[in-house]
DNA sequence: CGAGTGCTTGAGATCCGTCAATATCAGTGG
DNA sequence: CCACTGATATTGACGGATCTCAAGCACTCG
């Protein structure tokens, strides 16, 4: 642990010390299994706008956990259509879909500049057997995916274009409050195009329907600048559905 | 292992000689392996049509394993509204949704008289740390379960009626063939209204759809009976989409 | 045999997609 | 700094896929 006589010491980043502890990998880790999770991470790999952290068919080995800055994840069908799967931020996993066949099911693109730690997931496995809780931890994360692509379900098979919008936004708004963000005033980092591909709606229903929120003075549109002006008329508009999430 | 002194020796179905071998839990597991699996689960329970094996918001335990029968799981909204977010048939996994917070967040209802295995979680968290095979199955069989959400989002968000459904049919007709049963002449176990529901439409779309598909030759339907009789035209239909999977 | 449930089919309504025109923004190079 | 270009976003008009409503049929089960 004494590693002072490095010079690159106060650079390196590791779960210990990590400002995303709470919302990643290590919860409920005490001192000693985290530091032997931060022996087991790579640091911090950083990706610009538009780059690919992996794409649908390269070889699986590790999971990625986001540390800054925004991703997506989509899949697509040979005739070019592309379905958006998730929007990703700072803590939130990456890649779980990999593990099944050892290879990528998704591809994964930096919507900014972004970076991520890397986590061999052999590595990752062993360590789980030494360390119950990061185990159970490991399944809850991979469950909670599930649970979230189940409400992804309900939304693209049960709800109008109005309330998969207003699930969306509240989404967001949501996980940027558990973040230490404003909940109502944020900018939006994908694109409408990007929106509708998650949502399952062209991009200019994403962008008459916010135009249509904005009328009603339930929210304000400055481009990627999004403020909610009235979140509990959105909430009413999802009320009975079981909130969709984005991810995590 | 030879308890043979027991009358119910033939009747106790184990991993062991269970023909589900090898599509359930215990693939690449040796003679020891298994039989440490088999202390641990419990057997058979059996449910009537309609019955709930688990309903969101039970404590979750354990996973089940379908040994016989059918089984669909749906999310619903306070609203009424509900998302069949699969079907299992037997060898396939339900529950792996309520490890994330300890309660599972959906319903599973048997479609027809069914039963299961019961897998208690945290006794089979601990096999794994023991069974590193065990373990990794677990992590691909979670890992699949979020690749199949992932095509059935590919399928609500991009695909048309014809394309859903024909999705549909190819992929029980797949999974069908991989138990051992015909391929081209099933019978389906669910009601147009669950199918709908899954596939995100209403039911006369559903019944619609399958009767156009007839008028083309394509297929031939007598109530719950379905014979693909040009089963290359539907994969026509969704060539280009992955395809999506049900479950497993 | 009768009631009830599930299925099929039709006609009209609605929501959203498609196509198109215009506006605005971001990045580049003069 | 400004003009230019391509990407992104807004808005409108129209059309089509699917939903809604409704009627009738066909099984199932007591």
């Amino acid at each position: 642990m004494n590693d002072l006589s490095s010079p690159l010491h106060s650079l390196k980043v590791t779960c210990t010390n990590c400002s995303l502890r709470e919302l990643c990998l290590p919860i409920g880790l005490n001192r000693d299994e985290m530091a032997q999770l931060d022996a087991v991470i790579r640091q911090s790999r950083r990706f610009k706008r538009g780059e690919y952290l992996f794409r649908t068919g390269d070889g699986f080995r590790s999971l990625y956990a986001v540390r800054t800055g925004y991703f997506k994840t989509c899949v697509s069908s040979r005739d070019g259509r592309e379905q958006a799967t998730g929007f990703y931020m700072s803590g939130e996993l990456m890649g779980l879909d990999g593990i099944s066949a050892n290879t990528h099911g998704c591809d994964a693109i930096a919507l900014e500049d972004s970076d991520v730690c890397e986590l061999p997931f052999s590595r990752m496995e062993s360590l789980g057997r030494d360390i119950p809780s990061l185990q159970h931890h490991f399944f809850r994360l991979m469950s909670r995916e599930i649970v979230r692509d189940q409400s992804v379900m309900l939304l693209l098979g049960n709800m109008k274009a109005e309330e998969r919008l207003a699930a969306f936004l509240l989404n967001l708004s949501q996980r940027l409050a558990s973040r230490g963000f404003a909940a109502n005033d944020f900018i939006l980092r994908m694109s409408r195009e990007e929106i509708g591909s998650f949502l399952g709606l062209k991009l200019e229903t994403v962008s008459r329907t916010l135009s249509k929120f904005q009328q009603q003075g339930w929210i304000r549109v400055d481009h990627k600048h999004i403020q909610l002006l009235r979140p509990e008329e959105l909430k009413a508009l999802v009320a009975g559905c079981s909130q969709a999430n984005s991810a995590g």
